[in-house]
DNA sequence: ACGAATCGTAAGCGGTGACTTACGGTAAGT
DNA sequence: ACTTACCGTAAGTCACCGCTTACGATTCGT
């Protein structure tokens, strides 16, 4: 479970450009750095954290690294933030049950 | 839709901490920052951050304040997510269709 | 009314991280 | 073979962020 790199991974708001970049699909290096206000080394290096962070495969064509967003490591921050939703609804229902309680006592 | 600064937010580490410390239900700051590795004043801050991001609520109970996770604020990061995991989805079957494709070309 | 408890905020400091420039290495084009 | 294109990495700088200490405000207890 390693949802902490995952998270600290997005929280970086140019990395999440570029993760919107690979919404479509997979691209090189190049293509993602494109009209972006950032170099493209500074992209490579958002690229390389992403990649650490399992929310990013790499496979290299030929010149190129073809860079794709990995299904896998999105779905384990989908799965922690599921089960902070499930705590988070029983407490609220808890609390709200609680406090129905103590109005009428 | 302000999932950033929730994304955020959940970066920091000592912040998930304090996140599940308040899955059981809502909690003043100094049962929260009782037995953590960083002073009250500092988890304060932190509980500005979160209630800021829409993660938290804040109900004034006499000499205390209790925070509770907001079940909405975490509910804009899931559906964030979801339409993530959605197009990393499509995009992947799409990557493998078209791969199968040239290879029997 | 006075002291204690709970909590937020201001000021200041230190460390981490994001960025740029410069460079090296590999593959493709001619 | 030589040049060009594509990409990763190293070194260095700078702003931001998390932390502590100190202080002030509000509320509870007696």
């Amino acid at each position: 479970m390693d949802y902490q790199s995952a998270i600290t991974a997005l929280a970086d708001p140019t990395r999440r450009i570029i993760i919107d970049r690979l919404r479509g699909g997979a691209l090189p290096v190049a293509a993602i750095a494109k009209d972006m206000d950032v170099s493209r080394p500074a992209v490579s290096q958002h690229l390389r954290v992403l990649s650490d962070a399992g929310l990013l495969t790499v496979t290299p064509s030929g010149n190129r690294r073809l860079y794709a967003i990995a299904p896998e490591g999105v779905d384990e921050l989908r799965r922690y933030l599921d089960t902070l939703w499930d705590d988070a609804l029983t407490a609220f229902a808890r609390a709200a049950e609680e406090k129905a309680k103590g109005k009428t006592k």
